[in-house]
DNA sequence: GAAGTGAGTCGAGTTTTCAAACCGACTCCA
DNA sequence: TGGAGTCGGTTTGAAAACTCGACTCACTTC
């Protein structure tokens, strides 16, 4: 009897479990909006300008997934809101990232919607080490517990 | 003749343009696999765990849209590297929040990959504005150019 | 009454995804 | 010279997801 050959797992790794619940075409424009305020499933529905069932179910598994939470504002007709949970908050800098990265290398021009920071300046993302403040640059990281060269030399 | 109704567009928003370039399943994952300097075609396909159909036309279509580049690294027998163009490496503070995401709000544990900084500590992301430096806080973001209330109160 | 709103559901048709097999051009090894 | 293996895909056919439009139900407002 042959040894199995060795298996072909793919990486265990928390950007693929982060995708599997927000990784979608529209899941994050539904955060957006929650993030942007809004809160009721119509609003939804006209700003990320998805099918009424795809945001439907997109609300189900993100409710499933605590990452917002469904609430009865009002019970003769029933009428419901959606929140951000903490964790739905927390995907706060991927939106800011993705925003500014959209931003500089898909959309050319202006950038429709403007955040300004308390600072006096728009609020443009950038990411930093929480342990010691730098800014992040790919040279100054190393990947460890995986079986790969250094990142940012691709 | 009626005037027509008030027109329902989504909002016009560089996060969609993003999210039209990367915004699905594996996108993102191919990219992740680029910067943990894997360039070969078999290689994202065993680390990321896509279908090779789906990762030759995710391949395509992020060199159309410039995140990637593909080089003729031999000619006999065709072999090509897939290498993060510019855009592609801005790509890694998307990645990074995305990584602390999917590890403190999806996965319990310990994160099976880890970057160390060049400060000595664990690389962990946080979104800091450009301007002042300040760590991110949506109490500390208003919202322009957009007919939304102020962000983070959802 | 009539029309509108909010929060969805339903059905049909289209598209995408998936898993597995297949392919051509090579290399390696004996 | 022959066989096995690698690389970078493409093809195939079934399953799943998506999209569009219509529809429902329980109200509220005109």
């Amino acid at each position: 009897m042959p040894t199995a050959p060795p298996e072909e797992t793919p990486r265990d790794c928390t950007i693929a479990d982060a995708l599997d619940v927000v990784g979608d075409r529209w899941s994050l424009l539904v955060v957006r909006e929650l993030f942007y305020a809004q809160q009721r499933f119509v609003e939804i529905v006209r700003n990320t300008g998805a099918p009424r069932d795809i945001v439907a179910a997109r609300l189900k598994k993100l409710v499933e997934h605590d990452v917002i939470a469904r609430e009865l504002y009002s019970e003769r007709p029933p009428r419901y809101a959606y929140r951000l949970t903490a964790a739905g908050r927390d995907l706060a800098p991927v939106l800011l990232t993705l925003k500014r990265w959209g931003h500089e290398h898909v959309r050319g021009g202006a950038d429709p919607v403007r955040f300004d920071h308390t600072c006096g300046h728009e609020f443009v993302a950038e990411v930093h080490c929480t342990a010691c403040g730098d800014a992040f640059a790919a040279s100054q990281l190393r990947l460890s517990r995986v079986d790969a060269p250094a990142p940012g030399t691709g």
